[in-house]
DNA sequence: TTGAGTTTTCAGATATTCCTGAAAATTCAG
DNA sequence: CTGAATTTTCAGGAATATCTGAAAACTCAA
């Protein structure tokens, strides 16, 4: 019974909440839940579920599968407030630390399948020409998935602080290559 | 009139086109988008709009729709056969290359529009603490993106040899790192 | 210029995904 | 235990996205 805080949003804040829900949309996210993501994220305070019901006039019901779809890809944390029944949802703080969740959880659900489907398509006989050289394709992509992922685990692996550090590095990793390939005398061909 | 030359698929090549198809759905391509680019991909030679559409047992205008797709993400090659006027699509055959298309397409399609939406914001002059916390979110997320997008971009640019041994270094260049650390004396808060 | 071969367009049918309200399940203070 | 507060489930309606056939548009050899 008692008055609603905040049911309305500045006009920053919606017009940064719309954008999420299309972009959303353009990777498999559905609308509603990227928008209910990019409301948690810009909050200053942790939202429980009625609050955010009513600020995008979404049913209570949406917003709890929105929730729950958001707590499976480990994208928002859970709080409670004392003498408060109801669950509070917050970003976690570190944006970085976001990025990690998101390609983390999509490596899981999308990347590792796919890797074990090629590598299971590999162990089969080819009985055609045309399988060996559907075979030969798996393979170079198989070797690419695979190769970009180890590469990026071990940049996950790094502190956040690291990370950033490396990203800011940039066009001096190339030089760092060259030197390197002058040294070993690796390269050509 | 002639007889068509290859109507059915082997088997590992058919699971492999499945398999792209359901990938495709959760990357925000669609179905048949999909399943056509994995056809293409695997295949031995260049193909035409109507083997397509025959193999897959999709309609020939669907076929048409989705090629349109793929060479608006540049994934696809067009080539001619002599005394042939129907159009053959193929794959490059490098995947780096195709990767590299892909990356690029996608960022400037939704990661640009992002961040000219973010930098639009952020100069806005914010009327409430909520927008204040609101754009410093937005900051944060500008800043993280426009740090993966000009570090990307670098790599980018290395021919595929360079990037797939920039890849292949792997926490090499975490050691690399440390060591740069410890000459500049750069590091702890 | 003509017309057969080929590709594209697009309105409407079909399929898929999303969202809601109502009801069931869960949680916990008392 | 009890029941009010809260969350979750889910069947079916609503909204989107996809796919098709038919027709229009294009292309080019003759």
């Amino acid at each position: 019974m008692s008055d609603t805080p905040h049911p309305t949003l500045p006009p920053l804040n919606r017009q940064f909440v719309a954008h999420f829900g299309e972009m959303g949309s353009k990777w498999g996210i559905n609308r509603t839940v990227g928008q209910i993501y990019a409301l948690i994220f810009i909050s200053q305070r942790a939202l429980n579920a009625d609050e955010i019901a009513e600020t995008l006039a979404f049913s209570r019901s949406n917003v709890s599968m929105g929730l729950k779809e958001l707590q499976s890809w480990r994208l928002v944390k859970l709080s409670h407030q004392t003498g408060d029944r109801r669950e509070y949802f917050e970003a976690p703080a570190d944006v970085w630390e976001i990025f990690r969740a998101l390609a983390e959880e999509r490596r899981r659900r999308e990347i590792e399948p796919t890797l074990s489907m090629l590598r299971m398509a590999l162990l089969e006989e080819p009985v055609s020409s045309e399988e060996q050289h559907a075979q030969a394709r798996m393979r170079e992509m198989h070797d690419l998935i695979d190769k970009l992922m180890t590469w990026f685990d071990d940049v996950q692996k790094l502190a956040p602080e690291t990370a950033k550090q490396l990203m800011g590095m940039g066009s001096t990793v190339t030089k760092v290559l060259e030197f390197k390939d002058r040294l070993t005398g690796a390269g050509r061909k």
